[in-house]
Parts: C-alpha cells; sequence; structure tokens
DNA sequence: CTAATCCATACTAATTTAGTCAGGAATTAT
DNA sequence: ATAATTCCTGACTAAATTAGTATGGATTAG
C-alpha cells in the first residue's frame, strides 16, 4: 500500500468524471484548469487508468473522458492500485530468513496493515462520494440554447466569453 | 493524507519496538540490520517520533528506543502522521473560487475520504498487531545465563559469535 | 575511562513526481 | 475536404522527496 500525490490526483480527477457523468465527457483540459495539475501529466495518469479499464477516452471535438462503469461499481482502491503501482514490501525478496531465523515478521505485519487498508478502500465507491445531496445540483445545469446539459464550468467559460 | 516508504518503515519499527517492549529498548542498529535500511536514515525517522512523542531514547550502553506509551494507546495513524507530515491538498490555498464558482469540490470530497482514512487507522493499535497467538513466542526467548529476558536476534548473533 | 548508544546537522545520490515539448490519430463541425 | 478539437504517445527536463553518507557531540553503563 503506497498513496502518493498521484492516487490523490487520480481520485480527484475520478471523481470530477463521476459528478460530470450524465453531461458527457469531461476533458483533460476542464480537469487541468481546475485543479490546477498540467495537461500533460493528467494524460499520463489517464492513461494508466484507461489501462486500468477504469475511464475510457472520447476523441474529437466534443470528447473527453468518461467512466467505463458505473460510478457506484469504481471503487477508491482501484484507482490508487491503477496509478500507484506497488513496490516490492520485503527486502529480503520473500525469502523469509533475513534475520537469523526471527524472518520478516514485522514485513508480514506490514502486509497485514495494507490488506487491511485495502479492503477498507475497496469498499468505498465513487457514488458514495457523487450521489450525495447538493452534489449534482451543483455541477450541472441546463443550457437554456439547446436543451442539452454541459458541464457549469464550460457554461460559465462561454457566459464570460460572450456566447450565451 | 499520504502513506509513503517513509510511513512504512516507521510503522514496521514501532511494531518492532512493541514487539520487544518488555525486553528492554531496542538499538537502531538492530532495526537497521533487521530491515535493511541505514543506521542514518533510521535515526532521521525516529528523531521525527521522537518529537511526536511516540517513542524515548535510553542513551548509553544497553540503551536505545522503547515505546512512549503502553502498545495499546498507540495508533498506526498516529505514526503515519509523525513522519509523513501532510501537505496543501487544496491549490487554490482555500479560497474556494478556484474554478468560476464551482470550487474546490473535489478537494473537498478528497478531503472527507482523507478524514475517513484517517478514522480508520487511529482505530487500529499496535497493539492488534503484536498481542496476537505466536508473535511473543517467536520474538521473546529467556536467556539462560542470567535469567532476563533479551531479544531473540541478539540471542541468536550471540550464539553465532559462540558466546553462548 | 571507555565503549555503546542516542542525537544533530550538513552534504550527496537515487528515485519519484511533475512538467515541457513535439508530434500523431480520431472525430466532429463547417 | 478542411479545420478544429481532443485523445494518445514518447522523449526529455526540472523539482521534490527519499535514502544514504559523513562527522561530530552528548549521555551513560560498566
Amino acid at each position: 500500500m503506497r498513496l502518493s500525490t498521484k492516487g490523490r490526483y487520480s481520485v480527484t480527477a475520478m471523481m470530477d468524471l463521476a459528478i460530470h457523468d450524465k453531461a458527457g465527457p469531461v476533458t483533460l483540459a476542464d480537469i487541468s484548469q481546475c485543479q490546477g495539475i498540467s495537461l500533460s501529466y493528467l494524460e499520463q495518469l489517464f492513461a494508466k487508468l484507461r489501462k486500468g479499464g477504469l475511464v475510457k477516452g472520447v476523441r474529437g471535438p466534443g470528447g473527453g473522458y468518461r467512466l467505463a462503469r458505473p460510478a457506484s461499481e469504481i471503487s477508491i482502491g482501484e484507482i490508487i492500485s491503477a496509478v500507484d503501482e506497488s513496490v516490492d514490501v520485503t527486502r529480503c525478496g520473500g525469502k523469509a530468513d533475513c534475520d537469523n531465523g526471527e524472518a520478516c515478521l514485522t514485513h508480514e505485519l506490514w502486509t497485514e496493515l495494507s490488506k487491511r487498508l485495502y479492503e477498507f478502500l475497496d469498499n468505498i465507491t465513487l457514488s458514495q462520494f457523487v450521489d450525495r445531496p447538493g452534489i449534482p445540483e451543483l455541477s450541472l445545469q441546463r443550457d437554456k440554447m439547446n436543451g442539452r446539459f454541459i458541464l457549469a464550468r464550460r457554461q460559465a467559460e462561454a457566459i464570460s466569453q460572450g456566447i450565451i
């Protein structure tokens, strides 16, 4: 178990996708601007999320990223595993005889803690955060022009540019 | 919430202390050898653990480190907080207006997840890992020479050097 | 006194994180 | 068909963190 900024960026980005899922794909440019991360770095993270089967890309204008599955079927643990690839915990390489027979006792204990942590995170889904009162109203607004739902942030942009 | 190798080293080292607590102080040299971490790096980690009030050092020959409190009163969450000092999660510095009013919605959601994680880790104590069948027998052995408990690893060393 | 051990600080090397750049591929809108 | 938008890929660079080295001092048991 490991949890770095990489995991945090990914989880928050996935929350973003989940919140706006009904409104269509979210562009990385939007996430980049909203969260203050560079576009290219996000692309690297999303490459991993895509390989992990958590998101799917939609190319072309109006494209972006969407969740590959319903938010209720994506756990936080999965997201973190996808980007924060785990490393060898035991320095002895699993030989289990690293200290005169006392072995990697503490390594084993850590592995157990790690397992518990993953169990915990695997039981928390994206939908638990997103399907709360207040969230959808905040982030979705109906576009008066064409009757479709659009991203609130896009609408704000459009307004500031005098389009709407 | 952040969880790096620093946290893992510290937690496993603390488990080590907890296991051998009845046998007296554990030297960093022992932990260094057992876990394959450099002594100086351990010293840096233990400086933070000491400042965090989790361990106390015993100087001089026969010295080492002991838990500052009973293992049942030290949580994993505390240990990780002590060494993995948390960073600013929100890039906007808490201004909460980072994206045209949509705000740091996802940042807030992350903070909530982080809180849940800490709650989880704060409810896991060192003693839950150490006070299990098999552990004490493994790690403590009575010294035949002087009737005191000593570290198993020290005894093994002594045997290999022909002292016992 | 002497050896063991903690304690502190400064410095360096390795690794990871984050960002930049440059271009290509797919798709929609005109 | 062309242009614009967006995903997608890979190589490279800069900054931060992790891990280790080195040196010396403080404390205390024997």
